[in-house]
DNA sequence: AATGAATGAGCCTTCATTCAT
DNA sequence: GATGAATGAAGGCTCATTCAT
């Protein structure tokens, strides 16, 4: 009787992050309209009633997810900032497409906060505002300082093109996959897959980047 | 005497077309899940009855609508075959894109097709497999042959992923505008940004590509 | 088969029309609140979703019933006007006073009519503001003339004092019926005790009135 | 040791106190259904099992406050029963209209008491019985003595009709008051108003009274 | 004595679907 | 061929209540 003291908050993981969880996986794999809240209690093995009393309701609990999603975003793979910029102009690109790349199509567990994240870009609900602050305009801004490096100074308007240019290659494989896997039965994502993805996405970047923008000031400027 | 055989569905502005119009509308809007046969009914100035009666269900009437707009697919922003085949490659690749970007991004009416297609493949709603099958292996089988144009043959891995990097900036204006949207707030996607993506995305496309793949092989083949 | 052409308007009365009367009862019984919607399509022999369609929801279908039960307030005990006009001032305001408590009190059917406006009064729900327009202020300038009739004019104030005091002998009836069937066991209130009561209410409410405010220049228009 | 037997009750103050005061409040407010007990533990300040320990569950607490509400029912607004009968049939009568009027109407806090019992009057909570018997009858019979005092002594029948008259013009203010507000927007049942309407009640009631039951008997008894 | 977490019944509403003309 | 009415399954949410400290 006396054994349970420090039992409860560790193997009765809270309900609230039990919930998160279950939440977390069934909203990125059915979206928000089609996952019911009996579904996220059924999958976290709690109450119905559960969800209202931890989060008010589905809609401030899926705002709870894309959150704690993004909270422990670089918990798996990180992007060491430092390392970073010791490398070189096409190595740092290479780093970057790698991680992403690595976020949204890891298999591992949990694996659900890309796939939440890429949904949430498609079909806001809610919680883009803050996503879009918070978690996408630093990777933009860190992208664009990586862009520069390769070929000067953009203005703004050209500084968005040529990053959604290398981004759209990445996220493709997320947010297309069900086509891909159609198109082309023999296509794997593993591990193997995702490395020779980032070699490709950032030898064709940079030979993008390199065709459209590089001047002969930033041609000097890189010797 | 039974005359109406052939008459019902000529004389009357056919009730199942305004419905499938309608419903293009709505669920490209919306998505399948969002979209109710109320709503769809309400739009076409149909009865609520009408759907089941025309198309059996919501979801046969859904797999109807994709079917439809694959087949009047290049009515409005066609690709001329022939044409292209009288261009040099890199015009050959601009006038592709350019199509693309324009099924995706037109605001005309009805411009649902390219949304549709476009959600479809986000959330594959058991229209797909047919959808890939007519509408996009020849699409991806017509660029993959530009690409060639440009590059020489490639193995069929290399161009998956050189044909999904071509694609994939295209399709990222319209996967991800919402956050493009918050993103660049000054962004508008009209007319004139589709002309100058257009541009970029070739320019970009034919540099990454030349830089990745083309061999002494294929430049001395495009003397 | 073809028997059944003029059954359902007839002996299916319109599921509507079943839909307002089974609400106007339950309404009636336990307020708005405590009246699920299940209870009364119960009642009413419909679906749980007939309320839906029909009325849109249950607060739209109360708005409903308490129209409804407006207008056919006079249909059982209406107040001939005209009739009323060629009385002399403290019959007129017995025949006031009787309709009145007919239609309170009455036990036939439908009786739902009074409770539910007297419920209405106290707990409003969102009916009242019509109801008041609607029905309350008519009796109420119509009790005001008989007043002015009995005791000549009164400015605004005084008025509604006066009508006051006359109109709540008649609901506290209905309102404190609980009360009053546990403090008076042997008080029925049928047909008997209505006439005595109006009688009671009337020669009260005309003392009471005269004592108040008889002025000379009234008792002598009164000649 | 176990001395917490009698300390509890006393150091703490009295949870169950708050408790009390503050249902009485919100069931005061918006009746028994109405009132969760989660908004009376919020305003109480308690926990939202504070209900069911102290009380068993909400019903319970329900009945508790009304016994409570009644046990201090003269604490704001007492009649003085000894002063009362010093005074004159008519003074007498005002006094008892004044503080019952006061007692409905007043707004100062705690001014819960008369509206909850007026509200237990409309729609009963198995708190009725024993509020008849405890709190209305008695105060029924101070009223029925002093209108034997106006008016001589009546049967139990008339007495009823007699006293409900009186009764009813009071209650009227708070079980009407929606429809008051309604109807004549001016009206303000501020301090002012309800001296002018005991001084009117208080007319109105004597005339009626006079009006309908003295008798040569009670005049000459009243000299 | 008192609490925060958890429960399950039940409510209103919505929806795709079918029925009976 | 086409319709308006009706259906029942489910969904999100609220609530009084109980459990385990």
């Amino acid at each position: 009787m006396r054994l349970n003291m420090a039992v409860s908050p560790s193997d009765h993981p809270a309900t609230r992050q039990r919930l998160l969880e279950a939440a977390g996986e069934v909203f990125a794999e059915g979206g928000y309209r089609a996952t019911t809240v009996r579904a996220i209690c059924r999958h976290a093995g709690a109450n119905i009633a559960a969800v209202n009393y931890h989060f008010g309701d589905k809609r401030a609990l899926y705002v709870a997810v894309v959150r704690f999603a993004h909270s422990c975003a670089g918990d798996r793979h990180p992007l060491d900032l430092a390392a970073l910029r010791r490398l070189r102009p096409q190595p740092r690109l290479h780093a970057f497409v790698h991680a992403f790349l690595m976020r949204l199509l890891d298999q591992g567990r949990p694996a659900w906060h890309g796939k939440l994240m890429a949904r949430e870009m498609v079909e806001p609900g809610s919680a883009l505002d803050e996503l879009v602050e918070k978690a996408i305009r630093p990777q933009y801004l860190l992208l664009a300082s990586i862009v520069t490096g390769l070929v000067g100074a953009l203005d703004e308007v050209e500084m968005r093109r040529a990053c959604t240019s290398v981004v759209s290659q990445c996220l493709f494989y997320h947010h297309a996959r069900p086509v891909l896997v159609r198109l082309f039965p023999a296509l794997r994502l593993d591990q193997d897959e995702i490395e020779a993805l980032s070699a490709h996405i950032t030898a064709f970047s940079v030979g993008g980047l390199r065709a459209r923008y590089r001047t002969e000031r930033a041609r000097r400027s890189r010797r």
